[in-house]
DNA sequence: AGTTGTGAACTGATTCACAGCC
DNA sequence: GGCTGTGAATCAGTTCACAACT
């Protein structure tokens, strides 16, 4: 219906959580912002702020800017965070522990349904209010619970197994926190959250400045 | 004095990281890899490949490709995980306790010299084989310790302290969890990792895939 | 045959700059 | 004065295509 059909670029994408994470740090109290202030607070350019808004289909006021609210529920609707998304989380491991407790989970309509792991010892336990399935009983259950997404955090080594049964089970998109590349089919999503790698881009950026700093002090 | 002065872009920086886990995965007993190998293996191009790893000043031979152990050792030198760093843990919450027990921060050189919290209760107590400092030490001690970088899993309305503290300490690059931008200094780096954000270009995602598949449907 | 190295063409995204609006 | 919307110019990164090498 009121679906503007123009492409949105892919680095954009990212900046949209940007614009909603600082909307929503702002608070309810502010209803008018220009793209000037969340430049500024985002470290962009007002221009690129614009242009993704337009992209939208959002439009702003001249001299005052854009509601929030509307911008707030657009932001909502595109990332896809207007609607619930039936969530399991397989590996019940500290990073499975740490993922389940984060309490935007629920806000941003993931809501917990199932909870998988190998461990015999963990099995039939409760968890974060589920209790612990077999994780051999994956694609069952998914297609009972009618599972839309999976958090993915068991070894790197179980990764691609577990994921060929979520979709079995019917499985829309993976957040993988495994240190691999899985292979999906085309029409499972994918997001991948590897420490390994952000640890290593942390390091590189780290190295870079420190040559700068040296280059600085040698070279006039 | 070998290094090669010429600048990376910053994706190709990210797909270095790819690589290298790439080579891991596959072992030591793979002498020599062709760019065609690593692209199947991570769904890029060959031709990327070699462009990227003639970025970093590395050769191969014509007919048979790169040798693994030179391409391991200069992508880690180039990442910067070829050097120890001297690492800090802020917040000994759920994210703090699973990223200290990641087992490859060690291996990528993040050795774990200092962790803090601001609860008493924690305070003193042993974690990951470091005392537990009060969060108010936070500048003192990260000068003592010399540490370098500091992993950042605190609540995202104490984030912003915190990382100043850091500053103050010394710090050269943070690894961020919480979901806030953090302003800091030139000479700081950083890198984020937001889960909420992740959520939601997952559920872009699928939305999109949810879209297409409906588009499909209609439009013959 | 298999593979590298790379200029040239291309694609995608960002920035500029300014007309138009309130 | 402050702000939006946007075409045009620019910049960055990727892909192509092919000569050169083993």
């Amino acid at each position: 219906m009121t679906s503007a059909r123009t492409r949105i670029p892919k680095p954009a994408v990212l900046r949209l959580s940007l614009y909603l994470r600082d909307l929503d740090a702002r608070g309810s109290s502010v209803r008018w912002i220009s793209s000037r202030a969340i430049a500024d607070a985002l470290g962009l350019t007002d221009a690129q702020v614009r242009k993704d808004l337009n992209t939208l289909g959002l439009s702003g006021q001249s001299g005052v800017g854009y509601r929030t609210d509307a911008l707030r529920e657009a932001l909502r609707a595109v990332l896809g965070t207007d609607r619930p998304w039936r969530t399991a989380v397989v590996g019940v491991g500290n990073i499975g522990r740490a993922v389940m407790s984060y309490e935007r989970l629920q806000a941003k309509g993931f809501g917990l349904v199932a909870v998988f792991d190998r461990n015999p010892a963990l099995i039939g336990s409760e968890v974060a209010g589920c209790i612990v399935e077999d994780a051999r009983r994956i694609a069952a259950v998914c297609r009972a619970q009618a599972v839309d997404v999976a958090l993915l955090a068991v070894p790197a080594a179980a990764a691609q197994d577990v994921a060929d049964q979520l979709v079995l089970g019917g499985i829309r998109g993976i957040l993988n926190f495994a240190p691999v590349r899985l292979s999906l089919p085309p029409h499972v999503a994918i997001v991948s959250v590897d420490l390994t790698v952000s640890l290593e881009q942390l390091a590189f950026r780290m190295s870079l400045l420190a040559e700068m700093k040296q280059d600085a002090a040698a070279g006039g």
